[in-house]
DNA sequence: CCTCCACCGGAACTTACGGAGT
DNA sequence: ACTCCGTAAGTTCCGGTGGAGG
């Protein structure tokens, strides 16, 4: 059917054309809108945030270290194991994809016999395909399961000798496989070097404290080299932004002072360069569906208030039935303008969970739920004290309460409570 | 200055559950 | 089918505390 129409369509603006006589009442406005479809983002793809740029601004000192230690490859030489770490959004993955990437067509150009992988430990999600990216670098297909650790290690490492091959392995986000695995990949890839095949581990990471879970043995061994990543500054994420805009979207769609605005309010979190691009390209998007020529600063703030949405319910999708009803205890408190303590909020709770027919959890379990919702920033809390009438915290909503019961009343079991 | 409220938050323990190994 | 193990959620117990009111 649809098909029909499109196929038609012009024919159709043809019949109009002879029937109206050129005064066909919807043609100027359709041309109007076509016209302003003008799009704002021209190559979308750069403002993804697995992109790798081909310019790093502010990263050089980190490219030049990392490529410093790496560059004895090119005389196959084994460097050493790196250790890159620094917050999200620090271009810690960026720098080592680009480095890896150059490198990589250096040594084919010189016929080395050492490959570069990259391997997302989050991603991947478990040890054995952590493992199963390497063989299959290595030109060894494995089952994707069936075999032991051991098993696949062991292909692994035959294919290595056999065609001696060396390996340069860039563990993205290795804390994560760390935490939920423990730290024996990372010994046995450590120690299993010889002369002529090695492998030489970059371990990334975001966390810090990541370090005291390894091994001391692992961790000297890991960390041989090691790159800080400091958080970008905001005149360093417009830079950054500058660069993108300038190769991303339309001449002219952006003004410098807009940029400004994204890399200021990106850089007051944490210096989060990927949450500043994300910002740059809601907005981009935004000012695209409303038809504008030009990103302006409403739709800076409107894709703000979009993502912190977004993010919102996601975090209240994924909360377990008591944490929400601790939340929806905290909300309906707060609307009726009563004293928002420990002991109030514990209160209504239990009168939520009578009603739902649910067993109240106890009030040091909730104590915990309450400090969990304010981790995650959809609640603030205040320890005060009343003197005499005792230490409590004072819990304080941080984002409209309209928000909340929208999410919550889609769930059947709760959105009774909602009065 | 001392007391004592109403809760905070650490620690140890229990329970439930989902794999892994056999 | 069975045990074993690790983990997450939750409970019990308890020591700790800032400051209004005595």
């Amino acid at each position: 059917m649809v098909q029909t129409i499109n196929n038609r369509s012009h024919h159709v603006g043809d019949l109009y054309e002879k029937q109206w006589g050129g005064d066909d009442p919807l043609a100027d406005i359709i041309q109007r809108y076509s016209q302003q479809r003008q799009p704002i983002i021209l190559r979308h793809e750069l403002l993804r945030s697995d992109y790798v740029p081909h310019s790093l601004p502010h990263r050089t000192a980190q490219i030049r270290n990392v490529a410093g230690v790496l560059a004895t490859v090119l005389r196959s030489v084994k460097p050493s194991n790196i250790f890159l770490y620094g917050k999200t959004g620090t271009g810690k993955t960026a720098v080592c994809r680009y480095v890896l990437n150059r490198l990589s067509s250096e040594v084919v150009d010189r016929g080395v016999n050492v490959r570069f992988v990259y391997v997302n430990c989050r991603l991947a999600g478990t040890e054995y395909r952590v493992l199963a990216e390497l063989c299959l670098a290595a030109g060894v297909s494995v089952p994707f399961t069936g075999l032991s650790k051991g098993e696949l290690f062991r292909r692994f490492q035959n294919a290595c000798w056999r065609l001696g091959l060396s390996f340069v392995v860039c563990l993205d986000e290795v804390d994560v496989l760390v935490r939920d695995f423990g730290d024996d990949l990372l010994y046995e890839l450590t120690r299993s070097s010889n002369e002529h095949c090695w492998i030489s581990l970059i371990g990334i990471s975001n966390d810090l404290m990541f370090k005291e879970q390894l091994d001391p043995r692992v961790l000297s061994s890991l960390s041989e080299e090691e790159v800080v990543f400091p958080p970008y500054t905001a005149t360093e994420i417009a830079d950054i932004l500058l660069d993108r805009a300038a190769q991303a979207l339309r001449p002219e769609s952006i003004g410098d002072d807009v940029i400004r605005l994204v890399a200021a309010l990106a850089a007051s979190e944490h210096g989060d360069a990927r949450r500043a691009i994300d910002l740059l390209r809601v907005a981009a998007e935004v000012a695209e569906r409303e038809g504008a020529e030009r990103i302006e600063e409403q739709h800076v703030r409107k894709a703000q208030s979009l993502i912190e949405r977004g993010r919102v319910k996601e975090v209240v999708l994924s909360l377990p039935l008591h944490s929400r009803l601790v939340l929806l205890a905290i909300y309906s408190c707060a609307r009726k303008g009563l004293e928002t303590t420990s002991g109030t909020i514990y209160n209504v709770y239990r009168e939520f969970c009578s009603s739902i027919g649910s067993e109240p959890l106890t009030d040091r379990r909730v104590s915990t739920l309450v400090s969990e919702l304010d981790m995650l920033g959809i609640i603030a809390t205040e320890l005060v004290s009343y003197g005499r009438h005792g230490r409590t915290r004072k819990i304080k909503p941080t984002i409209p309460s309209s928000e909340i019961t929208e999410i919550i009343a889609k769930d059947d079991t709760l959105s009774t409570l909602l009065s």
